[in-house]
RNA sequence: GGGCCUAUAGCUCAGUUGGUUAGAGCGCACCCCUGAUAAGGGUGAGGUGACUGGUUCGACUCCAGUUAGGCCCA
């Protein structure tokens, strides 16, 4: 006879297979009609805030990875808050101007760009920039991020950039804002200055010099065996059209150095470079006479080869040995590094070159003359006055403009800064940042390193698609016009018509009327730069926290990837310390690169990038939200495909997990059946809720800790082992076979209410559309939400009661003995004795008080615990011969196969098996539930 | 070249202030079950702790260096 129609199997319609990609877009549609992110904000309207305030992203391409780890480690943080009772509303934000976009829509108009006005072009830029907006608030929205995706903050806004103009005068009035001159990349052909993206390197052929300087005077103390008349510094140079604008040579202060006698010359270079300059130099014969390091000799003074001028010795660690002589030549208006030596050393910025590549009147040699043309003059003069050791033709890599592909140069042209050092900003800052929480702690000395080293901050960029630094000069004597009226009106401007009427207005319709300068000047004109970007999304807290009543300043997190100590962390802090007085975030966590499988950086050119759209497409977004819990996040993050599946298999044994307890709560109704009495509960149901209870709290730690991989780990386990290998191998016997509404089934019930409620909530940060899909299939009665995101934190209440009730060792006891029954069980298997455990009779040997006082407590109980068809507990001493040896000392096992039979319909095989004449095939258990059920069928 | 960071089983992670035989889950192998079934259970095999040297009675843990990798600079 089938028994099956007796038994209570498991009903459900919450599918094995997640087929998440379809399933999921019902869950957005779901999200969408109810309004969930505005139904979030409503429940906890009038909680405590908690601002996570977003980092914008360039509106430019697809997300990638590190877009998606990011958002969704900010996605789970603020739906865990929300959960927990926090008014945590999400603000997305997007970083919408900037050369990459400009640098697109001039490729694309091409020629066609000159028939349009700046403010055409610009309506260009912006077009593109909205349409990517508008793609990344679709991937986000895909990806399962939650927030105010209907109103984010655009920095192209006119809210956004009139607050940019606002906070640029007040810096400007504050004093932190001036002028200042420094070396850019500049296009001698187009007129046009260049950002490193727009420079292209290609081959090009410079003429390499080796050049002496006459030392006329060196520290006291520094040289004592080398006489100075004939003591020459060698430097080496791939642009000899910069020495008329040489200021100084550069030693690094940690080299060894050294005096060489060559014929009746003196030669200073690098010790180490001292071989392959005499090669060079084709010397036959030479003779050190003394050593000295580059910091002895700082401070020395030479003389320029050709020109009357002294210059000055400096050190700096970017003098490098790898070619040349050691000794490096600097034009601090003419290279990067030099300008920071002219800055440190206090030299002027010299840069006597024309915007078309000509030298200006302060060359009177070669006043009007092309620099390329200079150089070779330059190389003959050098040859005249005997400074000139060697010359040679280099081919080297070198940039070149993107638009005309001529060479481009380093020149020197008017900046707008931020000054470092005004008002005791830096310090301010490095104060600053002790007050801030840094996440990982490392994170405090990185910042404060950079804040330390870093040099005045230049904010203005020659370039069309950005806000416009919104100053007038004189065009008399060329100096910005101060003015309150005037600021005011700018203000004004911008505020009612946005950015780009800055383009169109004329200076003098900006000025009071028949506005005279201080100088007697009555002619004006507009500054054409932009500021930089870094500027703009620097001022989000302002423009955002501060202007959004559902926001606050200062925020509580900012989270972003590394490399942002460099950006954003950087530039908010410095303008928030400027016109705030403190940092505008209390924490700041960080997390790594996402890398590829071998732990390499994701490039196009490495053909390793990996695209998080495709993966929510083949695996869906739970499974790389699930990913995401399960990396550790604050270092780099490596994707490949046989973590994915690692990650799926967790995936598949957390959804299975929830399936049989929703598959064994079909006829379970709270309000009839719930336990509410913890005492009434058996004794495994309550081990079961203590379990979970201490779980929720750990996890909840986890959350608040931000430390998601043990969350991840703790819930894999949890399903694995506490749940599925443990509780529910136990319970299905009474699950299934006891009577439908006996109380051990609605025990068992009750405490799977329960967890499935408590579980359910608690992955849902993470898992949100699976635990959204769970929640859905809940009926009505067991919850109080139409959307797991519309509930309350588990609580803990019953914790308590359960925790003097449950006696944890003793179940971590039972489970272990149960460990070593398998062991004992297994050998009858692999002698094809037995196939299930049940078969098995185990007989537990022990003299131990402690431990035959539990198994005696739960005498009743063990053989449904152990899986076994009977144990037989004895005092007494096994024979030797015929005992499995165990990892419990005081304890021995003896396993054999049962006399007993299988009963038809619970497959326990039971004494009572046969004895009942009517139904020889059924256990005493189970008889009276066929009865009863036969009744019921009549 | 500089600042900061990382390196523990095939994968993801734990490892209290240096102290027995370095743990877990997954995967893998083998077995069982067939009433969670493209599920479930059991057992087992996997680690020169990147490498080298030092401190120590004792180092995965502390120190130095090397290698590989990452971010940001230069």
């Amino acid at each position: 006879m089938d028994y099956k129609s007796t038994l209570n199997i498991t009903h459900t319609d919450f599918p094995m297979k997640a087929n998440l990609f379809q399933s999921e877009l019902d869950r957005l549609k779901f999200w969408d009609e109810i309004g969930l992110y505005q139904k979030i904000r409503e429940k906890n309207k009038g909680k405590v805030k908690y601002i996570l305030h977003d980092g914008p992203p360039f509106a430019n391409g697809d997300i990638h990875m590190g877009t998606a780890l990011n958002k969704t480690l900010k996605d789970i943080i603020v739906k865990f808050m929300s959960l927990k009772g926090w008014d945590a509303p999400f603000v997305p934000g997007w970083d919408c101007h900037g050369m990459p976009i400009e640098h697109k829509i001039v490729e694309q108009l091409g020629d066609h760009i000159h028939q349009l006005s700046k403010v055409e072009i610009r309506q260009r830029c912006r077009e593109y920039a909205l349409n990517y907006v508008n793609r990344h608030i679709q991937q986000f929205k895909r990806l399962g991020v939650f927030g105010n995706f209907d109103n984010p903050y655009l920095t192209l806004s006119l809210d956004y950039e009139s607050k940019i103009v606002e906070a640029f005068h007040d810096m400007l009035n504050q004093g932190f804002i001036t002028r200042g001159v420094k070396p850019i990349l500049w296009c001698t052909v187009c007129h046009s200055a260049l950002a490193e993206a727009e420079v292209e390197y290609a081959s090009h052929e410079s003429t390499a010099i080796t050049v002496a300087f006459q030392v006329k005077k060196v520290p006291p103390n520094s040289l004592k065996k080398t006489p100075l008349e004939f003591l020459k510094i060698l430097i080496w140079t791939t642009t000899p059209w910069t020495l008329p604008a040489n200021l100084g040579i550069c030693l690094n202060p940690k080299f060894v150095y050294v005096t060489v006698k060559v014929n009746s010359n003196i030669y200073i270079v690098a010790k180490s470079l001292l071989n392959s300059v005499a090669q060079t130099c084709q010397w036959s014969d030479y003779q050190i006479l003394e050593e000295i390091t580059g910091s002895e000799m700082e401070y020395a003074v030479c003389r320029h080869p050709f020109l009357e001028k002294d210059v000055l010795v400096m050190v700096g660690d970017h003098v490098t040995a790898d070619t040349g002589t050691g000794c490096v030549h600097t034009a601090p208006g003419h290279g990067r590094e030099d300008f920071e030596a002219g800055l440190k050393y206090h030299l002027p910025i010299y840069s006597p070159v024309t915007e078309n590549g000509v030298y200006d009147s302060t060359v009177e040699k070669y006043h009007g003359l092309s620099i390329w043309e200079a150089n070779e003059k330059i190389i003959e003069q050098l040859r005249l006055t005997g400074n000139l050791l060697f010359k040679d033709k280099l081919v080297h890599s070198y940039p070149h403009c993107w638009r005309c592909k001529n060479p481009v140069i380093f020149r020197s042209t008017t900046q707008w800064f931020i000054q470092i050092e005004k008002h005791e900003l830096r310090n301010r800052c490095l104060e600053a940042i002790r007050q801030v929480q840094w996440h990982p702690t490392w994170g405090q000395e990185r910042i404060s390193n950079m804040v330390q080293g870093r040099s005045d901050w230049c904010i203005s960029r020659q370039r069309t698609w950005g806000v416009p630094i919104t100053i007038i000069y004189c065009q008399t004597c060329e100096q910005p016009v101060i003015d309150k009226q005037l600021t005011e009106n700018i203000l004004t401007l911008i505020k009612n018509r946005g950015v780009d009427a800055w383009f169109d207005i004329e200076s003098k319709d900006l000025l009071p009327l028949n506005y005279v300068h201080t100088c007697g000047g009555t002619q004006f004109k507009k500054e054409n730069d932009i500021l930089d970007v870094w500027f703009e999304s620097g001022i989000s807290h302002l423009a955002v926290l501060k202007m959004r009543s559902e926001l606050q300043w200062p925020a509580d997190l900012y989270l972003e990837g590394g490399d942002q100590y460099r950006g954003w962390f950087q530039s908010s802090l410095w303008i928030a310390v400027a016109l705030m007085g403190q940092a505008p975030y209390h924490s700041v966590l960080t997390h790594g690169w996402v890398l590829d499988a071998h732990g390499r950086a994701m490039h196009k050119s490495a053909g390793n990038v990996i695209n998080p759209m495709e993966i929510v497409e083949k695996f869906g977004a739970d499974i790389l939200r699930l990913w995401v819990s399960a990396q550790d996040y604050t270092e780099d993050v490596s994707f490949g495909y046989e973590m994915l599946e690692r990650i799926s298999e967790a995936y598949r044994r957390i959804r299975n997990t929830f399936r049989f307890m929703m598959g064994n709560l079909y006829d379970f109704e709270p309000v009839h059946h719930e336990i509410k009495d913890e005492n009434q509960l058996e004794a495994l149901d309550q081990w079961a809720l203590l379990e979970m209870g201490q779980l929720l709290l750990r996890i909840t730690e986890y959350y608040e800790a931000w430390n998601f991989t043990k969350i991840f780990h703790e819930i894999e386990f949890f399903c694995a082992v506490q749940l599925s290998a443990r509780y529910f191998d136990i319970l299905k016997d009474r699950l299934y076979t006891f009577e439908k509404d006996s109380l051990s089934r609605r025990s068992a019930q009750t405490a799977l209410y329960r967890i499935l409620k408590t579980l359910v909530i608690i992955i849902a940060p993470i898992l949100s559309f699976t635990a959204e899909e769970i929640w859905g299939k809940l009926p009505e009665s067991f919850k109080m939400a139409p959307s797991v995101f519309l509930t309350n934190w588990p609580s803990t209440d019953s914790m308590e009661l359960l925790s003097h009730v449950v006696v944890k060792d003793e179940w971590e006891n039972l489970f272990l003995l149960k460990e070593e029954i398998s062991k004992s069980i297994e050998h009858l298997r692999k002698d094809k004795i037995i196939g299930s455990s049940l078969q098995a009779e185990v007989f537990i040997f022990c003299k131990e008080d402690q431990w035959n006082q539990l198994l005696e407590k739960h005498f009743q109980n063990l053989s449904s615990y152990f899986l076994v068809s009977q144990v037989t507990l004895s005092r007494e001493v096994p024979p030797a011969d015929d005992v499995k040896s165990t990892l419990i000392p005081k304890i021995s096992l003896r396993v054999r196969k049962t006399e007993h039979q299988k009963c038809a319909r619970c497959w326990n095989y039971f004494s009572s098996v046969g004895t009942n004449l009517d139904f020889s095939d059924l256990c005493d258990r189970c008889i009276p539930i066929v009865q009863k059920h036969s009744r019921l069928e009549k």
